[in-house]
RNA sequence: GCUCCGAUGGUGUAGUCCGGCCAAGCAUACCGGCCUUUCAAGCCGGCGACCCGGGUCCAAAUCCCGGUCGGAGCACCA
């Protein structure tokens, strides 16, 4: 029977053996609702730090959509909050989301856009929908929740203008006028009740200096411009519901069309390392070497540990746009990215805590191991070990010797433990079922430093062939590792 | 406390809008087998879930009501 035979034979008995090879099915986003031409969306981090794990989803899922129906995906940096600023961060961001692979089509800074927020309170003020506010912050809080107006909201409009003007001059200091938006004191939810629309700043803006001093909050801002800048659809957390709430006041008293809103739920990432803020000074106090310490979860301390753009993209569109909270987990993540990395992630010998052995009686040998078991193209690494040779072995393997027992030096030859020494075995065919492999180093291995995410790190040997190896290597038995360019260091990315 | 949202296996999800094709799919983890001179990868098989209680209906994971649990917000942060 010729092989076509048989593979036709085979076909007809069992037709299922055809499907084997088809691609598994990938998991989409759902389709986004009243999509025209075109969608016009967007990413508003503050810039206060470079990205983390979790700004990551909401990039990948806007590039999704952008990319599925065609449009805009505006990255809008929102800094009107002058105390919570990173000069950097206008540089890191868009890295970072290079990085990703997001394509971003235009950037936007809301520090250049004061003027713009400024002409449209002026317009909610002629009209009536927004009063300039001299309460004190406890006593506004307090009358808001008891429905109650603050003597201020009554005031008419041409007297609210004026003091409008005032505050822009320059005249009050932080905490002593706000402009409110009016909508609703008996509004059911207190959070939707008037909300501040303008406060004046602490401190001196990184990017405008002094030049502004009144600054827009987030709720005004982000209605303002998510309508001029013709946002069609727009993707934000659980967290940011009553936020919507309030926006759509805006909206609605400028007759303006709302996009789409979709509200996706909060993920809690475990092992989650301290806020941005904090991180910035530690990174100060020399706590972490930088943003891109492999201990951090921003994009960049994960991305240096190897972990590849399109497993972010994978792991979310998989997580989709679920309004349940859910937990970050780990193990998929790191088992999309071997699936990602394993192909071509040359093996090495990297022996943790090494202890030196004498092999006695070993003969001399040259063997051959591949850098891939499965692609020999990738090509060999030969060690030619002498008589009497000596090796490296694991603390932790040697923890599993019994005295006398064999024990199979990967790749190499059956040893036994016989005091201090190791010995060449007389029995020299194993089965590999039975008995215990470990993998070994040669006498000339170099020093090896494993940087761990949890700070604790590996310190061992690793075969001279190291040298040969670029990016990330499966380190067998231990798992993957990011070499660095340092040569003598790696970051360890997963098991 | 008030307002809002949600609830599918250990974990992440599909299905819920428009009830029947769902005795619930996929991934991951775990268990077993195969393959393998790595504890990786690959292949095959297995375990495992619709929060609870009512109601509507010929039929409910899906619709309605109540409860429970979880979350978010209630800032002159974003």
């Amino acid at each position: 029977m010729g092989k076509e035979t048989i593979s036709n034979e085979a076909t007809k008995y069992f037709p299922e053996l055809l499907e084997k090879d088809k691609p598994r099915e990938e998991k989409r986003l759902p389709d986004l609702d009243d999509v025209g031409e075109r969608v016009v969306m967007r990413l508003a981090p503050s810039p206060s730090g470079p990205l983390h794990l979790g700004h990551s989803r909401m990039a990948i899922l806007n590039d999704e959509y952008v990319r599925r129906y065609g449009g805009e995906l505006i990255l809008r940096l929102e800094d009107t909050n002058p105390a919570n600023i990173d000069l950097n961060a206008y540089e890191m961001i868009p890295e970072d989301l290079k990085n990703l692979g997001v394509k971003v089509d235009r950037i936007v800074i809301q520090s250049d856009r004061f003027d713009i927020y400024y002409e449209e309170a002026r317009k909610l003020i002629a009209r009536g929908y927004a009063y300039v506010c001299f309460c004190r912050q406890e006593d506004f809080r307090a009358l808001k929740l008891e429905s109650k107006s603050c003597p201020h909201r009554n005031i008419e409009p041409q007297e609210n203008m004026r003091r409008f003007e005032e505050i822009l001059t320059g005249k009050y200091r932080a905490g002593e006028a706000t402009v409110v938006i009016k909508t609703d004191l008996s509004h059911p939810n207190p959070s939707l009740r008037d909300w501040i629309a303008f406060r004046i700043g602490k401190a001196k803006h990184p990017r405008t200096g002094e030049k502004y001093y009144l600054y827009p909050m987030m709720n005004f801002s982000v209605a303002v411009d998510d309508h001029y800048l013709g946002l069609t659809h727009v993707l934000r957390g659980k967290d940011q519901l009553n936020n919507t709430g309030r926006q759509r006041f805006i909206f609605d008293y400028n007759h303006w069309k709302v996009p789409l809103y979709y509200h996706y739920g909060m993920i809690s990432i475990p092992g989650e390392r301290l806020k941005t803020s904090i991180i910035r000074k530690d990174i100060a106090a020399g706590k972490f070497s930088g943003w891109d310490d492999i201990r951090l979860n921003t994009i960049r301390g994960l991305l240096k540990r190897g972990y590849q753009p399109e497993t972010f993209r994978r792991y979310w569109i998989e997580s989709g746009l679920r309004e349940i909270d859910a937990s970050f987990s780990w193990e998929i993540f790191n088992s999309m990215n071997r699936e990602n990395i394993d192909r071509n992630a040359k093996r090495l010998f990297f022996v943790k805590e090494p202890l030196k052995f004498k092999v006695i009686d070993s003969p001399e040998i040259d063997v051959k191991i591949p850098f891939h078991p499965e692609h020999k193209e990738m090509g060999f690494r030969e060690f030619r070990m002498k008589p009497g040779t000596e090796v490296f072995i694991s603390s932790d393997d040697l923890a599993k010797f019994d005295t006398n027992s064999t024990v199979r030096l990967k790749d190499l030859y059956n040893v036994s433990l016989k005091g201090k020494d190791l010995v060449y075995s007389s029995e020299q065919k194993f089965d590999p079922k039975t008995t215990r492999i470990i993998h070994w180093c040669p006498p000339d291995s170099d020093d090896f430093v494993v940087l761990r995410p949890d700070g604790i790190n590996d310190r061992g040997v690793i075969e001279k062939s190291h040298l040969l190896v670029k990016g990330i290597s499966q380190f067998e038995r231990y798992g993957y590792v990011n070499l660095s360019s340092q040569n003598n260091e790696g970051y360890f990315l997963h098991k």
